[in-house]
DNA sequence: ATAGTGATGTGACTTGGTAACGTCACCGTA
DNA sequence: TACGGTGACGTTACCAAGTCACATCACTAT
């Protein structure tokens, strides 16, 4: 895995993911990434990247993407809650038992950094606004569409942590269905 | 106001607002804010401000605080719903009309710097994480305090922008009641 | 062979951010 | 009046992120 080898991307991100789980993600060097990535330069990582933090959250527009699509083509008659579970049960579907531990170690070093934790928010964001669109463009309120979104997004998210953080075998999708259910009754409980 | 004029904070901030929006945030220098604050240096900046962003955004665990202690000042009676409207009313009505100029041209400067908008996202993360932390020690469950935090902070950020971009004479709090209800509106036509 | 193309490297630069150490104003006390 | 202490500030030097202009390497097609 030299120089001229393809997937530099590919590399780029494995070798980023190694060292920031060994020595943590202040402590470690874009030059150093670089390096272990098969004698890369700076140069390199940032015609990929846009920044340091970036090759953590790249190709997270699928999810977005994933999400809009299955919002577009659910059944007519839906309702907003239940576009986004169609959403939420496609994203979810998206990801294979094997990521389970790259997972774990994704969200350990975010967790931990506050500068990850940030642009983690600020994608979080992002998807949320990306899922109210679509929700919009079937015709559901400014708001509502909002706070649909949201629910989805946070059924995701939640559902993510105790995918990476719980000892059992469950899927990702099993656990976005019981967030899915569990958010529905916390909503009637509000007022 | 020279070097060793007191308040140096609060120039730096002043001194802050007004170059980036004269020049933009990116095309300005922390030397140059220091230096327009009376001749201070980028030193001083770091000792007052954790980072460039947060000049910007110092001050905003009020907010948090704020919203925390209406909650739990809240009537023994009240709803999860009800606290959030509490608390909701208590942070809007602290914002007075005479900031209505500096909120706009905030607004302006942090929507159009990506920077800015990502720790803004983290500071709304953070509020929401506040607000849902005061819900729960009132015994509000765990998906039930965030899904509700949520909705107080949405209404709040949605409150603040229509106060700072409508052409109108309408108060903070004004907005945000409207908001209130309108959201409330919203989730009934969910599902 | 050769020319083009895309991925990579080099070197120099700006700026955000940190750290060690020195300096100035002010305040209380002897 | 002199003295010492304490914050707030400055100086200097440094590191790493991020940008840019320009050179180079491998590969492909003509």
């Amino acid at each position: 895995m030299a120089r001229w080898d393809p997937n530099a991307r590919e590399r780029l991100i494995r070798a980023a993911v190694e060292l920031f789980a060994e020595q943590g993600y202040e402590a470690t060097t874009i030059n150093e990434i670089a390096q272990r990535a098969g004698g890369l330069t700076k140069t390199t990582f940032f015609r990929h990247f846009s920044d340091k933090r970036e090759v953590l959250f790249a190709g997270q527009e699928i999810h977005s993407r994933i999400m809009s699509e299955a919002i577009a083509e659910a059944p007519e008659s839906a309702t907003p809650l239940e576009m986004v579970k169609s959403a939420l049960d496609a994203l979810a579907s998206s990801f294979p038992q094997e990521r389970r531990e790259v997972g774990r170690k994704l969200r350990t070093v975010v967790v931990n950094t506050p500068e990850l934790r940030e642009r983690s928010a600020s994608k979080r964001a992002a998807h949320t606004a990306a899922t109210a669109e679509a929700l919009r463009s079937r015709g559901v309120s400014q708001l509502g569409a909002e706070i649909a979104a949201e629910l989805g997004t946070r059924a995701f998210y939640t559902a993510f942590e105790r995918w990476t953080t719980s000892p059992g075998t469950k899927t990702l999708a099993e656990h976005a269905h019981e967030v899915f259910l569990e958010l529905k009754a916390a909503l009637a409980v509000l007022e």
